[in-house]
Formats: C-alpha cells, sequence, structure tokens
DNA sequence: CTCATATGAGACATCATTGTCTCAAACGGA
DNA sequence: TCCGTTTGAGACAATGATGTCTCATATGAG
C-alpha cells in the first residue's frame, strides 16, 4: 500500500527528468490509480506546494544542520569555513532529491513558498556576510551575490552529473573549490 | 505593420517574464491577432524552436565573435585569458535576451536543439581545455565542468539582476571574476 | 469469516489551449 | 481612387489535462 510520503517520493523522482509530467503519469510512476492520487492531493497545485515545502524544508534543515546561525555569530573564521563546506555538501545531497525544484517554474513563482523561501535566503545570506565580516570570504561583492553563486552551482552540479561530465562523488569537491577559489590555475 | 522579428522579440521578452505563456498571451504582447501569429508560425512548439534556434545563433556569434578557436588554437595564456574575459561578457549579453533559453524545460529537450548545443558546447570546452593546457585555468577539473559552471553562473546572474540584488553594470566584472578567483578572500 | 475501508478502473463534465477557417475592415502601392 | 494583400476578430472543432464521481474489488483488522 503506497503511503503518501511514498507517492511523494515517486513524483520527486519523476518530476525530475519530467518536470511537466500530468496527474495521470505521477500516478503511474507512483503505482497508483489517479483517483487514489487525487485522493491524496485535491489537485496538481497541491502536490507541487507539497513538494515545494518539502523542498524547503530540507534547505532549512540543511542549514540548521550545518548551524549557520551559530557560526556566523561565532566570528571564528575556520568554524564559518568549516560551515561552509558542510553547508555546500547539504546542499548537493538535497537537490540530488530536489533539483528540480531549482529551476521549476510553478515552484519559484507561488506566493507563499517564494515568502519562505526569500527567509532561509536571509538566513544563508548571513552566513556569508560573516564570512565577509572574519575574512573567509571576498567582501568586494554583495553577500547575496555568493547565495546567488551557490545556487547556480548548484544548477551546474545537478546537469554535470545528468550529463555525466562529472562522477557524483566527485560533486562536493568539484562545487567547493569552484566556489572558494574559481577556476583559475594557481 | 508588426514583422516577423518584432514579433519574435516581444515573445522572447514575454517569455522572459511568463516562459508558459500561451499563444494568445504573445500574440496579445506582440500586439498582433491571434490568426496573424499563427500565420508566421503554425504552431506554438514551431515558435518555440525558432526562438531555440536564435539563442543558439546568438551562442554561435559570440563563441565567433570572442574567436575562441583562434585563441584556443593560439596557445597564448594572455589571448586566452583575454578571450575567456570576452566571451564571458558576451554571454551574459546574450542572456540579457534569451535568459529564459537557460532553463525553460522545452527548449532544453527537443532533440535537434540539443544536438546543436552539444556541438557548440563542444566548441566552447575546447576553449576551456586549451586554456587548462595552457596554465590558464586549473587543470584539476573535467574541462566540461567549467562550461556547467559558466553555465550555472549565468542562471546565477540573471537571478541576482532580476531580484535586485545586482546592478546590471557590475555583472560582467563580478561574473569574470567570482569564475576565475572564486569567493574566497585572498 | 465479516465488515469497514481503501483502492483501481473508468465514465464524466469542465476547462484552457491549440490550430483552422471565414469574413469584414484596414492598408498600401499603382 | 482602386484593387490586391494583410490584418484582427471571432467562430469552430479537437485535444489533453483536470477534478469529481461511481462501483466493483481487494485488503486488513477484529
Amino acid at each position: 500500500m503506497a503511503t503518501r510520503d511514498d507517492i511523494l517520493a515517486a513524483a520527486t523522482r519523476h518530476l525530475n527528468v519530467d518536470p511537466r509530467a500530468s496527474m495521470a503519469v505521477l500516478a503511474t510512476a507512483a503505482g497508483v490509480g489517479r483517483a487514489t492520487l487525487h485522493r491524496h492531493f485535491a489537485s496538481r497545485e497541491d502536490l507541487l506546494h507539497e513538494l515545494g515545502t518539502r523542498s524547503l524544508d530540507r534547505w532549512a534543515a540543511s542549514l540548521d544542520a550545518a548551524d549557520a546561525a551559530g557560526a556566523a555569530a561565532s566570528s571564528d573564521p575556520e568554524r564559518i569555513l568549516a560551515c561552509l563546506r558542510d553547508l555546500l555538501a547539504r546542499f548537493l545531497a538535497d537537490s540530488d532529491d530536489f533539483g528540480f525544484a531549482l529551476t521549476d517554474s510553478y515552484l519559484t513563482g507561488a506566493d507563499d513558498l517564494l515568502a519562505r523561501s526569500d527567509r532561509l535566503v536571509e538566513r544563508e545570506v548571513e552566513l556569508y556576510a560573516a564570512a565577509q565580516a572574519t575574512g573567509v570570504l571576498r567582501a568586494d561583492v554583495p553577500p547575496r551575490w555568493l547565495g546567488h553563486a551557490v545556487y547556480g552551482l548548484l544548477v551546474a552540479a545537478r546537469e554535470a552529473v545528468r550529463d555525466g561530465d562529472v562522477p557524483r562523488r566527485d560533486l562536493d569537491t568539484l562545487v567547493l573549490s569552484t566556489f572558494l577559489t574559481g577556476a583559475q590555475s594557481r
């Protein structure tokens, strides 16, 4: 018997392949009748909204697990750098599951999700700002840009693995070093 | 009288705001009747395909204008670096217009566009490989990853300007320096 | 075993979009 | 001015997706 979570998991998996899959397709992907799918989620929007919420949950959980707030408040460069390291690896793991949410045009357009996303960005940016203040990250760019850069690299990482250009196991190191030190030879 | 190019321009502009706009909406945006729109483009797919083609044209034109092939063949580090600089600025200008094409799920899924896109990636990657061979870019990562990283930063740049976090005029410098030297303090 | 519950299959109406077609009006060059 | 061409508005059928509903069946707890 497929639980609500099973359905969400199957939908997530499938939407990563085809972000525009219909309810019928998603039902099949979950091994469930279309009627049953609608019993769990009144509308497609409901389903997407729930997935969006879960992806934001994961994002928030990663910020918590890495203790971004604690690191930001610590003013300890080494702790902040370690936190950034940890955070990036967690984000990469999150996008293994919710990668499609990075660019989905519904999710990035739903008002309440957007509002919550803004608050998470705020939390993340506090870490970047602290990193800048303690000399860990360069201070000559807006801290929000660093957030965007990380986001962009997550999109890039997803594509790179998808295209088979980078093995998944190399991603953490690759993304971290690209983010921190860039592509130039040293 | 709206020419075909006018319509394409209006559609491009509008799709950057709403990537899922219907033919009716796109017709209105172009100041043209829906029937007229269909006289120019038999189907929505035709329209999208044409836009995809044009965005690839721009991409190719930027590779040409920056003479990526010439720089790659030159084995001259300074020329290669200048070429990268030039290329990034051109890509940013291109995504001012065709930014939506970066993440649109139709465009990134059409077979012939995809094939042509692959060939352009190939050309671009030759430059990255040459940059690695001449010590301009780090050689400890797959050259294709550098292509993905640039792509990701373009997506990030688009969002950053869209969100008002970075003024457009700062983008060239910001993206270039982030790509080359990363976010770490030096 | 029995019964309450959950399920799958399918019928159904609805809706938005698409693509075609017609026609009257506007336009533009000769 | 006149006439051929292009246009916009709207009607139209077709399509695919959505959401609701029914009913027969399967399942699982007691």
